[in-house]
DNA sequence: TAGATTGTTAATCGATTAACAATC
DNA sequence: TAGATTGTTAATCGATTAACAATC
């Protein structure tokens, strides 16, 4: 990477922080923000939003803050996102068409947010070749061609837990960097490619305990 | 709580290793697990697993591991899924739609998700009255007297994030103990309420680092 | 200048891992 | 009995917080 080796609690935080002045950016005409506030906004303690912002570079002056737009830059910059990301998704059932709304409507709302929905898989020949809410369902059996071609290097896994290896070892091959996993089951994958976990059902479990 | 003060770290690693336990027992004759075999379906390490275990008991035998079905029934009781815990979602859009269909799914499939969802809310007039995958949507006006009807302690929040605090207070008030929000906000919430995002942008956002 | 807030170092806290006696 | 694996203690590792000199 650009920076060697920042720990991943750090990484997580960031989108946290864009969030933050994104809103800001939006609703007020506030330009500069103190860690204390920023960290209040976000949940996290100042001397941490310092900290980690620290690792990428000087971007507060003392007495004074950060300016809004020019670290909301910083940040966008940092996640790649100062480019658009080409993602797909595969599994075109409920929840995958449900992710695909919610995606496009953020990606329209949203300007930080760049990751942008080019493609869908499917293994049903009935989805595969029709457009769902604008964009393309491919076949699974398509998916080296495509990723090649739409240079997608993320994709989102909303097949049910059977298939959902098989699918992740696909695109792997295929070259991708990222998955967010929507299935119920811990993907094994390469080191070099990072997962994200989205099963709901675990977090509502997680609650469970504290009732 | 019943055990006093077990960090949250802990906690949720514990349906991951039910989720390993309940395929074990539906897919295989296995009756007997060891902590390294359980850490590696899991994705944790074997003394991490023996640790987490141990905190609530002791499940396991010397030179033998721990019997599946035993081991599962108590993590069941541990995380209060051994009683079915009614669940409400507000907000009936297409993602609040997806997410009750795959809960539902779940619910039919995966014997120790105990979770049951038993009511939709939403401010739509259009919407209230209706039934929606076979649940009754009702008026977030009427949330106090439904929590209390239907003995609901958890929301999903899947609202536009304007309307996500104010969800959130009303549900508090009405006295519910955990949510779990798809909301791109961080909710303000009383130390007592227990909050898991799911917000899947934040999560995609951090992948981007890695591309 | 006086007040505020950064960037950074040192101190603390908590979580994970290693190791091993106990014992099935 | 010999081999395996638990429960648990001690050691390590990493992440967060406190504190403060630098400086806007």
């Amino acid at each position: 990477m650009r920076w060697n080796k920042i720990s991943d609690a750090v990484i997580r935080r960031l989108p946290l922080y864009l969030r933050v002045l994104d809103e800001l950016s939006v609703e007020t005409d506030q330009e500069l923000i103190s860690s204390h506030d920023l960290g209040e906004k976000a949940g996290v303690g100042s001397a941490l939003v310092r900290k980690d912002l620290a690792w990428f570079g000087e971007f507060g002056k003392q007495g004074v803050g950060y300016e809004v737009g020019f670290l909301r830059n910083e940040l966008r910059k940092i996640l790649n996102l100062d480019q658009e990301i080409p993602v797909a998704l595969v599994g075109v059932g409920s929840l995958g068409i449900a992710l695909t709304r919610y995606h496009l409507k953020r990606f329209e709302e949203d300007k930080s947010f760049n990751l942008k929905q080019v493609a869908l898989f499917d293994i049903d020949p009935k989805k595969i070749g029709t457009i769902a809410e604008g964009i393309p369902v491919f076949s699974i059996s398509e998916a080296a061609t495509k990723v090649k071609e739409l240079n997608i290097n993320m994709v989102m896994i909303a097949v049910p837990a059977e298939g959902a290896q098989e699918v992740a070892n696909v695109f792997i091959n295929a070259g991708i960097k990222g998955i967010l996993n929507f299935a119920p089951i811990k993907l094994k994958v390469p080191d070099e490619i990072h997962v994200g976990d989205a099963d709901f059902a675990l977090e509502l479990q997680r609650l469970a305990y504290y009732i």
